[in-house]
DNA sequence: TTGGACTTTGTGTGCGTGCACACAAAAATA
DNA sequence: TATTTTTGTGTGCACGCACACAAAGTCCAA
């Protein structure tokens, strides 16, 4: 492995000198740069990250916003990826803190922005889901050239200072979420697609997915094959039975429905009460009441989201950034999972483990 | 971040005396040991693995045992897993040789016990594919004090040098399959499981995946589901067709396949020419054929073994035991990843890119 | 009381890099 | 020509740890 010693022997200059090019800190003359880099390639140096995080004393603070509730589980995954990352960048002087906001409550998110750009953090990690604050929150980013990685739910836009997306693809999921229920009725069956959230229209997530959804169909040229509704009050069980019992009568061939958020585990359990098993189930996210619902429900998959792996690598961008001087822009789609029964157990195994 | 020198400072020793207890090197008074653990205690002491690294000039060698063909692809994605682990561990002092060997040799993989044991490497990396020759390659390592880890296919035994094994679960697999076919055909479909391999008998792999597919059905009380057969001659496209129309011929109701292999892609090129692709279709590993299948043929899941993670944490596994000196036994079962069209290409993302 | 053998403890050096600083050479200005 | 400024280059220390080696302490027999 050549070191810089090596690279300054090759082209007769001081180690002084292989430092200024390789962090470009100017005052070198134009013919030893390019004697310099030369031997760099030659040697096929590449900079030791052990030594390099050893000699900068700096330590780097991210920022971290990251929802407190919701479905509470999912950000207690995606807080498990990001404990787990900022332990194994620990000792290249990387810390943390995790600055928690209340996605339901207007201007939550906003007010964080004094504890995040008091000038103790170096780069921010947020989910931006209140759209319109996540974006003024960027903007500040930018202002103040803080990079910035946004996970969980995206929102466009070309900037310097942003390190790019890490998350899933909720268009993808909804194409996925009806091949699954294609494969899994007959051929003339009629599916529904439920909303079970309060505020669908703030919520990107669940809109595109209802639109990867509808895309799986006219693709393929079929008309009319689903019902889209909203379910709201999903804490009264009983309110939720009925609005369940009339959508079987009022769609008899219905045998799929795809519940875009995690409370598919509810729907679950009405429809073994109504001892109509027969239904193929799709939702979302590894909560413990949907593994629970795995048990009891055999028509039933999951599709993960990843959340653990969404915090992991958004730390690890940041990491990528200061200390490798590796900045990447584009969007890293995490792999939409397929869970059922016979395949949970690994996934669970790997939630709660080190990479090892 | 307590150092050392900090731990020294509060027990009141130099950090000579701290160094001989982190490493138990003896020639320590048990009175100031016990001072001195207690001292990491309060401060909640964690080495510094980057200056442990630059400290300790050690270059760990890895011999890495991997079959040169089979389908090539697979034991390609774990080339790159291994690679990119490599890379990562780089800095640390740890570089690793992979030896190729031809698992449809006899003898091939026992005549690399020569470069193993050459007195280079100091652990092995072994996919364990012929029994006979992998087992007598362990117990080797076990006489000369080489620890090892098992990727892909595990050979159960206990022994001190063990790191375990890092792969699939071959028998859930083989349940995930099933569970799958009987999603996506009716109630009263026969299925049928290929083996589409030369030798079966020896392929521990694949009898895990059917004793798992039985099971499934075996804990449904469900009898004479499914059909099993071998198909040996799957290069000459002919003699296959005419199988499979055979098979189509004795089991008029016959609706689901479940391929142990990665040729799948074979059967559905055989059923689009019959027009039956009514058939639903469930087989393994992301080769490039089968990603094309994906494409044609609208009834087909893929389970991915994720073999390109596979190489990279068995590396870790290696890594860790000599760095952080912390050595696991347990198996590590990676996700079995269900992939159809609609997600594939997250997948394919993530088989190409480093951690980031 | 001294010397030797052994045990226990302390000190110093180097790993590869980043960075501050010293210094020399060249260029600009007086 | 003397002085200041700019530009280019080299040197030395620190980071936290492992490890070799030196030093000090303990014990006991002569």
């Amino acid at each position: 492995m050549a070191r810089i010693k090596d690279v300054a022997l090759k082209a007769g200059v001081s180690v002084g000198t292989v430092d200024r090019v390789i962090h470009d800190r100017g005052k070198v003359a134009k013919d030893v740069e390019l004697k310099v880099k030369e031997a760099i390639r030659l040697l096929n140096y590449q900079p030791n990250l052990a030594a390099r995080s050893l000699a900068k004393k700096a330590n780097h603070k991210i920022a971290i916003a990251l929802p407190d509730h919701k479905s509470d589980e999912f950000w207690a995954d995606q807080n498990k990826g990001i404990h787990r990352a900022l332990h194994s960048v620990r000792n290249f002087g990387f810390s943390g803190d995790i600055l928690k906001f209340n996605d339901q409550k207007k201007g939550d998110l906003l007010s964080l922005r004094v504890s995040i750009f008091n000038g103790d953090y170096e780069a921010l990690l947020i989910a931006p889901t209140i759209k319109s604050e996540a974006l003024e929150m960027m903007n500040l980013c930018e202002e103040k050239g803080m990079p910035y990685v946004q996970i969980n739910s995206l929102i466009e836009r070309e900037e310097d200072q942003s390190l790019g997306y890490v998350g899933q693809d909720s268009f993808k999921a909804g194409s996925l979420g009806a091949k699954l229920l294609d494969f899994g009725t007959p051929k003339d069956a009629k599916l529904a697609l439920l909303h079970m959230e309060y505020d669908v229209e703030n919520s990107t997530h669940l809109l595109a997915k209802e639109a990867g959804f509808k895309k799986y169909w006219t693709d393929l040229n079929v008309e009319n094959k689903a019902v889209y509704l909203q379910i709201a009050d999903v804490e009264q069980s009983d309110k939720l039975k009925s609005q369940i019992i009339q959508l079987l009568e009022d769609f008899p061939k219905l045998n799929g429905l795809f519940i875009t958020t995690s409370r598919v585990h509810l729907i679950s359990d009405v429809l073994m009460q109504l001892g109509r098993e027969d239904i193929a189930l799709v939702g979302f996210d590894l909560v413990q009441e949907n593994i629970e619902a795995l048990k009891k429900y055999q028509k039933l998959f999951l599709i993960n989201q990843n959340p653990s792996l969404q915090g992991y690598y958004g730390v690890m961008r940041i990491f990528d950034h200061f200390l490798k001087n590796k900045s990447v822009k584009e969007s890293k789609y995490l792999p939409l999972g397929i869970v059922t029964l016979e395949n949970v157990d690994n996934y669970l195994y790997m939630k709660d483990r080190d990479n090892i």
